[in-house]
DNA sequence: GAGTATACTGTTATAATATAACAAAAATTT
DNA sequence: AAATTTTTGTTATATTATAACAGTATACTC
């Protein structure tokens, strides 16, 4: 069993399972209070959900706004390369899957020869 | 006199003084401490010269650190649209000018016709 | 230059976000 | 089944940021 497909923990499951009924990013604080009738209790729970679920690709942070989102690109098999428009006036974030830019950004590479490994635009 | 040469106020010159006499972001509580000698004492009033200092440019936030960092690009005319490499091992931040790359991400246009108006890549 | 509006200051308190540290249970590996 | 790693549960606390209010300074306009 590779890696990837290794099943998520319960409060994992809990935590991702919250976010993704959610189209709009949630906070970790919100998902706290959503989810205590679950069972989970305490913030670092949350976190280290959170965190996992990051770091495998499930979800992304919004950083400028400190909130959590499922990822909506295909089989979430780039963690760490995101992209999200964030609308001026209704704050509704997108994730934005376009190739030519994803490109543009895994091409990129400035007079040092500094690349981007993993990337948040927002 | 025009908007953005007004001149600063008191907090606003000395928390821009200390952010720019720092190489790395740095972050709001650490200003704090370090201006308070010179007679800031409490959160708001460093937070409060941040923002301006945001909106007119002069600064930058490094949202995935919740840090902050002087504009080193020519006469900080491009607020809100910033670039950062932030080094994976040593965690050294750099602010990117790369005309090539603005310029893909001026003209970005996504399917349903969003562009971007402000940005920050990290 | 008197009156008005706007921006900035100072202050206290508190909200919101996130992690440290520890003990224990469960799952996985060897 | 022993050892290792991952996950859990818990308490306490650290870090980041803002609300609310009163006062002062500056700029604006008539």
């Amino acid at each position: 069993m590779d890696k990837k497909s290794k099943s998520l923990s319960k409060n994992q499951k809990i935590v991702l399972d919250f976010i993704q009924k959610n189209k709009k990013p949630v906070k970790a604080y919100s998902i706290l209070s959503n989810v205590q009738k679950k069972g989970i209790n305490a913030p670092p729970q949350v976190y280290r959900a959170l965190d996992k679920l990051i770091e495998i690709g499930k979800i992304h942070r919004v950083e400028s706004q400190n909130s959590f989102v499922a990822c909506k690109i295909s089989n979430c098999d780039t963690p760490h390369k995101t992209i999200f428009s964030i609308c001026n006036s209704c704050e509704i974030v997108s994730e934005i899957n376009d190739p030519k830019l994803f490109k543009n950004l895994k091409d990129f590479r400035d007079k040092d020869g500094t690349v981007f490994d993993g990337y948040n635009l927002e």
